[in-house]
DNA sequence: GTGGTCTAGACCACG
DNA sequence: GTGGTCTAGACCACT
């Protein structure tokens, strides 16, 4: 759990904050579930303690947890609603990529292919 | 053509490099034909010629044009195969985000609805 | 290490970072390994960081090193891979190079010759 | 004869050099025989006559030519001699490449395969 | 005129 | 502290 990937080009907050609702979404932490203490998920991963404290005020900025002080960070909203938003934001991309590729002169059944097809021959 | 948008979180050099390899895809520029110069360019945008200068030679490593010394910058592939290209691009990023969708449990048909439906209902 | 050469007609990035990547090569910088600072090596080469810092950007594009935002640079691939690309690169070289020896009318034993005599006499 | 490639990385000026070498050096133009005109080989190419200017001072520097004011450009050496010292700049690049190789751990049965091998092997 | 390199100094994002 | 981007201004090589 929590991978964290150096190479990755997203900043690690970033990845450190996916990570975390990735386990919200399947159901790891049940809503009004307790997360981990910054300090201790900090020194699980050898990380700064400031870099999770920005993770999770990324998170809370989202909704999906909330903190309060002296007591420790819960998570806030369900699995599935987190899980419709994420949906919404995957379409929404789909959608701008699709647009793109028409732009480009890729006919529809043209796109579906390359979704669809296990393999898929070069555009 | 052209825009620059100060508030877009990729960097300038990258958004000018995109632009101009966006009219090359779109037959603005034919193959060999001569670009704007650098300082030209630089002054029409109002950006700094070094940082056109960047986005030139990003051009010129991803083989989109080739640069001359004391000529300029000309286009050095058709339109056609960086328009595959990029397409492959895309393909590939369409493949990834509907893999995410699955695994947070959405069917088939549910993303082809969201990618090909005009007024698309939030999933 | 890291001689720089300024009537070397190679721009002094490109000196940089071929050194970086002689070093990387020759074991000196392992796998992974936390190469000096943008701003360290820029004050001990008497260098500024914009060079040296377009020094690491080419290495990064080429596959030699990784840079984390906020950490630092790092070797990414191993030195034997590298190593064998640059062989491969020296090869081509020779290959052309004897291809216009012949082409002057040289035949293979004097090649021979010049490459692996000691002393050489004048062709 | 005489190619240009504008998306050589070499400067015109030393390819237009090259180029009149190498017909000198395969007798195109024996000693003594007058070249073409600064003017007439500007047309012909299609190049600024400066350029061309430049070239015919680079191989009057190299000894390959001389000029005469007001008569013209005239090859002084003959094609061996020419050759010759092509060859032994060959010879020289040719042992910088070996002793790089051998630096990275190639050794002389390799270097010798890749280059009279039609076929070879990643090294 | 053209592109290319380098310096100096500033600012931002990240850890 | 780290890397990354941008500006301003200078200098060089080439056409």
């Amino acid at each position: 759990m929590l991978n964290i990937d150096y190479r990755d080009a997203r900043p690690i907050y970033e990845q450190v904050a996916a990570g975390i609702e990735d386990l919200v979404v399947h159901g790891v932490y049940a809503a009004e579930a307790q997360l981990p203490s910054v300090r201790q998920l900090a020194a699980e991963l050898s990380i700064n303690p400031n870099t999770i404290q920005r993770a999770f005020a990324l998170l809370e900025s989202k909704g999906v947890i909330y903190s309060v002080k002296g007591r420790g960070n819960f998570v806030s909203a369900d699995g599935t609603s987190v899980r419709d938003r994420r949906l919404a934001e995957i379409a929404l991309q789909l959608r701008a990529l699709v647009k793109a590729a028409r732009a480009l002169g890729a006919d529809d059944a043209a796109i579906t292919g390359w979704i669809f097809e296990k393999e898929v021959e070069a555009p």
